[in-house]
DNA sequence: ACGTTGACCTGTGTGC
DNA sequence: TGCACACAGGTCAACG
């Protein structure tokens, strides 16, 4: 998530007010609103101009003239690359370029996406707000007021392991591997702890710890733990700064003990076996 | 209703 | 050098 808001940020400054004049789309396959439909995606997007750019979970929200909201999510390998051509900086991606939205000022935004497991939509602002996968999102985890009610509620009889379910983006937004394991590590909560046995002591101890975590990530413009570049090509620096995250074998930072790997539902799980608690 | 398992893709690193 | 296999920022449809 640190690394989606350095991206709207940046898109805020720099493309907000720009006229989208011409769209290149190499994998058509990304549109998953209109449905897999290329020529009404271009047709319903070429000639608007950027009014602003939002953030909700990990999705990136472009809401254009003419009262239409365009949506993308980045998923794993996914960057927005703004430059007048594909510079030497970002010349690594440009092999995966998969879309490309020109501007009036003569400067492109460019999607690039290895994996291609990037999706985007576009409709009428309610039509797309209202689609199943951005309707129901979970508590935003930087903003207060009430949402760790919301997400306490949401993890209430839960059987699965908190691990697993900090990374539900119905029960929290915005929450993937590297961030819910440096939260866990930071509340001292084992991954494999069922969800639902967690005292409210401890789940507010681990809400405070997503936020000392993704505002401090935040600052250093995100993690680059691979591929993760910002709209100039940069890297975040978080990576270097990381707690528990790809760490196994070393020792814990707190108490000296080898950190270690397991996996839960298909994903790395990086805890300490010492002074993280199962119970 | 709930929890778990594949599926979607391309690439890189490691061990034999 | 070649090959097989594990692993990589995420999410959800399909299944039991």
């Amino acid at each position: 998530m640190p690394e989606v808001q350095t991206i709207v940020n940046d898109l805020n400054r720099k493309a907000k007010g720009r006229r989208i004049v011409r769209i290149r789309m190499d994998w058509p396959k990304m549109i998953k609103y209109p449905p897999a439909d290329k020529r009404s995606f271009i047709n319903l997007v070429r000639g608007r101009k950027i009014l602003r750019v939002e953030r909700r979970s990990k999705y990136i929200k472009f809401y254009l003239s003419g009262d239409l909201l365009m949506v993308f999510h980045l998923k794993m390998t996914g960057h927005f690359l703004l430059t007048k051509k594909l510079n030497v900086k970002s010349q690594k991606f440009s092999k995966h370029i998969r879309a490309v939205f020109y501007f009036d000022d003569g400067r492109a935004l460019f999607f690039s996406d290895r994996r291609k497991f990037g999706t985007m939509r576009v409709g009428k602002i309610g039509e797309v707000e209202n689609l199943p996968d951005l309707k129901n999102l979970g508590p935003e985890p930087l903003e207060n007021y009430g949402n760790f009610e919301k997400f306490s509620a949401n993890v209430d009889g839960s059987k699965r392991k908190i691990k697993q379910v900090l990374m539900d983006p119905k029960i929290v937004a915005g929450i993937g591997n590297i961030y819910s394991d440096e939260a866990l590590w930071l509340a001292k909560i084992h991954p494999l702890a069922e969800a639902g046995n967690l005292t409210k002591i401890q789940l507010k101890k681990l809400w405070q710890a997503l936020q000392t975590v993704l505002k401090k990530s935040l600052k250093l413009r995100g993690t680059s733990a691979r591929d993760y570049r910002d709209t100039e090509g940069r890297k975040g620096g978080y990576y270097e700064k990381r707690l528990v995250y790809h760490r196994e074998g070393e020792p814990c930072l707190r108490c000296g003990a080898k950190i270690k790997r397991v996996r839960i539902g298909g994903r790395s799980a990086h805890f300490c076996p010492n002074c993280q608690v199962l119970k």
